[in-house]
DNA sequence: TTGAATAATGTTAACGTACTCATAAGGAAT
DNA sequence: ATTCCTTATGAGTACGTTAACATTATTCAA
């Protein structure tokens, strides 16, 4: 199939898009004044003004994404860099980035890399610096082999979602340690002494900081640490890890479950063994995501506000303050939700 | 701040990336060598390869998305378009083309519009045509006002995600009204003639097409269709639902929730009432949502095949197979997932 | 030693946009 | 009428890339 040069109104031949020059030649201006109209510009008339409308609504006109970001050097748009978009801190994060970037005109760019395993950054970086966006969010909830030698790109802006401080890149998270001490210093406030914990798995650092504060808060006041058993996040796995714990320790008279969905396994094992919850042992969780699932949720939680996580993490991938610019390290808290799974120790 | 020209050894100017230009002015060979040493093309020379790898390390170098976009007229993404991610469905889908995207090499853009509130495919197109994209996947919860008159952009495939077909435009969808059916067959094989439903939102079309599915069964067989209570999706709003019917309804067998989490909510009041799961009552649900937050959970439901939902979506956003940009109507089954909810009738 | 074939490298053009600057047209003030 | 300003429009350019084509260097056989 030829092209057709010979007349403007014609249409444009297959497998081109409709460009401003297009549009220009069929309404008699130049290229340059449909771009004025395409954005808006004032010093148009508007008899000018309205026939390159029509013509681009003829032919079907819509800006180059391709030509505009090469012309004015930036994308506005912010890359999300994820192990597994289906984790639950990943996605109630991606929430959080999509509403801030709906209010600043940004769209999100995604991308999934190497599921299932550990993901080095530089391999990351290089990854995503072929898209286009002008700044990444890195969502790690594993440990990056190469965290502490990582450099971010110069040109584009990293944010890092972790836990551990970072040197050379702004870092973001909930605060997975703090969180953990609040829930303890609760329990402690009800007369508990003996709390266990159900650990997750190994590979995630939230569990390394909630089982850290776990830890340390137990430490802190001589309390006894027993090594906890280990749950795979699932609400089964916490069931299992209850029955195991029950086998030979009858001592405690409260349980801290890394996440809320073990804890639910937690509750639904007690109560299978005889034990009432909250009259016989407290449960805890971390996240509150058992409310839409399980009818009247009566499990103590730590609530973050995962859209506050990914604003700030936007803010700082493409910040509009310069001030966002430095390396930073935001921690931001989580509260805590009273409900019916917390009462005084029994004797 | 200058822009030192003289010598191409020294890092560029502030503002402007590092372009193919600079690398081969450092490494003393064309551009376009270096865009053969950035592209892996063959014919050339190991030594010259070696020094344009170094002059990019040196300079940090990484090819430009606009460049190349514009160069070749293809983005290399598909595009994504829903009211709010966080809905299950969609989020679910976003697992399958984010999968799928990524063995073709594909990013995935992300934008949420409008969040609460139908939006029109006009409005969603024209948002879309503006982000980096070569197919557009539109994830529709809710019906579009302006589903029926509208028409894809020429140059942008598009697939809506609905159960309903459109003349115009590729439709991908887990097959909702199948799924009801599906259930429906099982619960009249285990003899259960009084089936009640509980609704989802008004608003969700998945909830029009599972409900179109049970009354469907229950009128083919000239059963009694009892007009549903309506939930919101929550456990506690099935809960509700539930108690609210066993005010003044004691004739059923059978409960068919529209979706797991309220079915997990119906369970709990049936057995807050004395009435034994599935002994007395039987239930079933769709989504297969609960076995990470329930322990040991018992509930026979549908499972989609999210990832292949996303697959498909995603092949005919951005066809591979030329035979894929036809207009079809994709329904993809869901799986029946037996467990323990429902038994025999009771007499 | 020449010629032909092959490999390596360079040159040019085009993709679509928006900025800068230049020009033209229209009024208003002198 | 001339000057000066304002407003509308156009011309030229640069952004970074790759395909197509053109050129030069190298190898090998006759």
């Amino acid at each position: 199939m030829m092209r057709s040069e010979d007349n403007g109104t014609k249409a444009v031949a297959a497998g081109r898009t409709v460009s401003m020059v297009d549009v220009a030649r069929l309404a008699g201006v130049s290229q340059q004044t449909v771009s004025r109209v395409a954005n808006n510009m004032p010093n148009v008339s508007e008899k000018t003004r309205k026939r390159v409308q029509e013509a681009m609504d003829q032919l079907g006109f819509r800006v180059s994404y391709a030509g505009r970001s090469l012309r004015d050097g930036r994308y506005h748009s912010v890359g999300f860099c994820v192990n597994d978009i289906t984790e639950f801190g990943n996605l109630s994060m991606l929430d959080g980035i999509t509403a801030a970037a709906r209010d600043r005109g940004y769209a999100v760019t995604l991308m999934e890399i190497s599921k299932n395993q550990n993901f080095s950054l530089e391999e990351a970086t290089r990854a995503m610096s072929a898209l286009p966006v002008d700044g990444v969010i890195f969502g790690m909830s594993r440990l990056a082999p190469d965290f502490e030698e990582f450099t971010p790109l110069a040109g584009l802006p990293s944010v890092i979602v972790s836990m551990y401080a970072h040197p050379r890149c702004t870092t973001v998270d909930s605060d997975q340690y703090r969180c953990a001490l609040t829930l303890m210093e609760h329990l402690f406030s009800y007369g508990h002494r003996e709390i266990r914990y159900v650990a997750g798995p190994e590979f995630s650092v939230d569990e390394v900081f909630r089982q850290a504060g776990w830890r340390d808060a137990l430490q802190e006041r001589g309390l006894a640490v027993v090594e906890p058993m280990r749950g795979d996040w699932s609400a089964n796995s916490g069931y299992e890890a209850a029955c195991q714990m029950l086998e030979h320790d009858h001592d405690f008279t409260a349980v801290f479950a890394a996440n809320d969905q073990m804890a639910n396994g937690v509750i639904c094992a007690l109560r299978d063994h005889g034990l009432r919850v909250p009259e016989d042992v407290s449960v805890v969780g971390v996240d509150d995501s058992l409310v839409d699932y399980v009818p009247n949720c009566q499990l103590t939680t730590v609530r973050f506000d995962m859209s506050e996580r990914g604003r700030t993490a936007f803010e700082h991938a493409v910040p509009e303050d310069p001030a966002n610019n430095q390396v930073v390290a935001v921690r931001i808290p989580g509260k805590l939700i009273e409900r019916g799974s917390v009462a005084r120790a029994r004797a």
